[in-house]
DNA sequence: GCAGATGATTCGCA
DNA sequence: TGCGAATCATCTGC
């Protein structure tokens, strides 16, 4: 390709409008009729503004006789004087924007989830968070994070493929116009910076795209989550063990039904459930018990009763166990009825 | 299907 | 941060 034609350079000034087809008259190189001048001009404009509607053989044709038109040069050479005029213009109109705050909280959110950035484990730190945040430690959590995984990987792929996509489109497009400014500059004053600001259109271009495709991913990875924690939301009573646990300890600390954080522990491991459980269960209990003492009244009979044998039955035996299961007394229950909470 | 029971969540307060 | 209170959502027995 010719390289010649697409410097810039400065240029003698003449003829008001066109200095540099002006001086380029005077020196010689154009013809000596104005008026035969003019209408060179005017068909080798005529022939760049139609050189899109031909053929590729009558363009390539058309290309090659505008190349060695004697007018060429003088034309090009207005050409630079508009364009320096036109760059001064619109200087400092592309100076670098800072990064995009919602484009960065996107990118951040879907490192975050495990969906942009390399792969870990496919999100199931999330979907343990997710987990951790409602407090359950259910059996069938294996199940439920699988597929929370899988699910999540799925968004991932197509996340990654569409991305890749439009890459791809965007570098073809790049070099596409990239081609056609070289092209192009054979004919009409093309500078490098152009063609940058040129490509840096287009990447914008794409980069809104991308914004978009973004977003939606965060839209699904946040449905996903909910659905997932939904799902957690699910209860499961108790077991009738695990509710005889929690009771007995209830009714054998009524006049302090506020278990330690170990005493939780312990009580959360005897029920095969979570600490969190152990302080709902009892937040639960408290409340309800409160709200109609003679309801429970019946319950909280039968397990002092439960505790007066249990502590027969543990001082025959010459030993005072302390565990939380292990009721005080019956004194308690007196003492928080006559003292509700 | 309905009412009551029950585990979980949310909000305000100390 | 733990608790009480209100409320939601689901389970369970009829």
């Amino acid at each position: 390709m010719d390289e010649q034609p697409r410097l810039m350079h400065s240029h003698g000034v003449g003829m008001a409008g066109h200095p540099g087809l002006a001086q380029h008259m005077q020196d010689g190189t154009a013809g000596t009729d104005g008026e035969g001048r003019k209408q060179d001009i005017g068909d080798i404009l005529q022939q760049i503004m139609t050189i899109t509607d031909q053929s590729l053989d009558e363009a390539q044709a058309r290309k090659h006789a505008l190349n060695c038109h004697r007018m060429k040069p003088a034309l090009f050479n207005v050409l630079c004087e508009i364009k320096e005029k036109t760059v001064l213009s619109i200087r400092g109109a592309q100076e670098e924007e800072p990064p995009d705050p919602q484009l960065m909280r996107l990118d951040n959110m879907l490192l975050a989830e495990g969906v942009a950035g390399p792969e870990k484990g496919g999100g199931s730190a999330a979907a343990a968070a997710a987990a951790a945040a409602t407090g359950g430690i259910g059996a069938d959590n294996s199940a439920e994070h699988s597929d929370y995984r899988a699910k999540l990987s799925q968004i991932r792929q197509i996340y990654h493929t569409e991305l890749e996509k439009y890459e791809q489109a965007c570098n073809e497009f790049t070099t596409h116009v990239m081609n056609l400014l070289r092209e192009q500059s054979r004919t009409r004053p093309i500078s490098p910076k152009e063609i940058e600001r040129m490509v840096g259109i287009i990447h914008r271009k794409f980069s809104s795209i991308q914004m978009q495709l973004k977003q939606s991913t965060c839209e699904a990875v946040m449905i996903l989550r909910s659905r997932f924690l939904d799902a957690r939301r699910k209860r499961r009573n108790f077991n009738k063990q695990a509710t005889e646990i929690l009771n007995e300890y209830f009714y054998s600390h009524l006049s302090n039904p506020y278990p330690s954080e170990e005493a939780k522990e312990e009580l959360a491991k005897k029920c095969a459930i979570t600490v969190s459980q152990v302080s709902n269960w009892f937040g639960n209990k408290r409340i309800r018990y409160k709200k109609n003492i003679g309801k429970f009244q019946e319950e909280a009979n039968m397990y002092a009763a439960r505790t007066a044998v249990n502590a027969t039955s543990v001082s025959a035996h010459g030993s005072q166990a302390n565990s939380p299961s292990t009721p005080n007394s019956a004194g308690d229950l007196f003492h928080y009825a006559c003292h509700p909470l």
